[in-house]
DNA sequence: CCCACTATTGAGACTTAGTCTCAATAGTGG
DNA sequence: CCACTATTGAGACTAAGTCTCAATAGTGGG
């Protein structure tokens, strides 16, 4: 999965170099959401030297190719999500932190209704749905 | 407006301070959405003598009834929007700032699909749309 | 009306997330 | 393999928010 990260930077004309072959690798193997934070404690723990702003300015190119999504925690906190580049809403756990994804499932409708009663232009919008996964559910039926 | 807000704390069991008082007054004199930031830059300004502490405090507690909601703007700042304690949707202005509610418009018919798809139990979401608001698209048509 | 009791306050230290600068280094095209 | 440019790490800096604690302000009971 690194390497589909890394074939699409590539493609995007980013440059593949080493901290950034090691972050792609620790993205990788991370499940669901994570934090800048995570990643730095990831590096360290393998004793890679990578600095602050070098993640900071991955996750920077990577949101712009939309390989990755900012995602706001309901608690406020930000997280990022590997995804796929096309347009598409996050189920995030709330239990595990498990993400998955969703297409759109009819939210034009929505939007245009807003913009037709509010008279606004719409350009972008954000829907984050917080729950519990199919797996945290059979765990632990009612929370 | 400062009185509706100091009446729904009230009624909701919250202690009328001084301080509080005086931060709704600031609040109800806000247009659109505001940072806690400004609220502090407005109490220095009124030479009111309030802590960081305190309004991040009020805000909290507003945030618990649904007076204030917290909405993420597309660069990622945190912004504060006063509000009715329904549930609903806000539309923000990237040009001006401005806020407009709009109610569900049938976005549970799209949840309700992304939790058959996805197994998930959803128990909230979130949904923020951007855009310009009428104002800003007369006065510039095309941006 | 006042007192005692508790909730709230402001100050400021602290934390966390993210940005910026700059000299050193690593990729890349020729 | 060399020169040129993009990238890097370190660390200072900023912004947002939290925490602690002693001082203060509201409140309900007498």
């Amino acid at each position: 999965m690194a390497r589909e990260l890394l074939q699409a930077l590539d493609q995007a004309g980013v440059r593949l170099t080493g901290p950034r072959r090691e972050l792609a690798a620790l993205i990788a193997r991370r499940q669901g959401h994570f934090t800048a934070a995570d990643l730095l404690a990831d590096a360290e723990q393998h004793s890679l030297r990578i600095g602050r702003a070098t993640v900071f300015r991955l996750l920077e190119i990577l949101a712009d190719q939309n390989l990755v999504e900012r995602v706001d925690l309901p608690d406020g906190r930000h997280a990022y999500v590997p995804c796929e580049p096309s347009h598409h809403h996050h189920l995030v756990c709330v239990s595990c932190g498990a993400i998955s994804e969703v297409d759109d499932c009819g939210i034009d409708a929505v939007t245009d209704e807003a913009a037709r009663r509010s008279g606004f232009e719409i350009q972008s919008h954000r829907l984050e749905l917080f729950g519990r996964c199919p797996r945290c559910r059979s765990v632990e039926p009612r929370q």
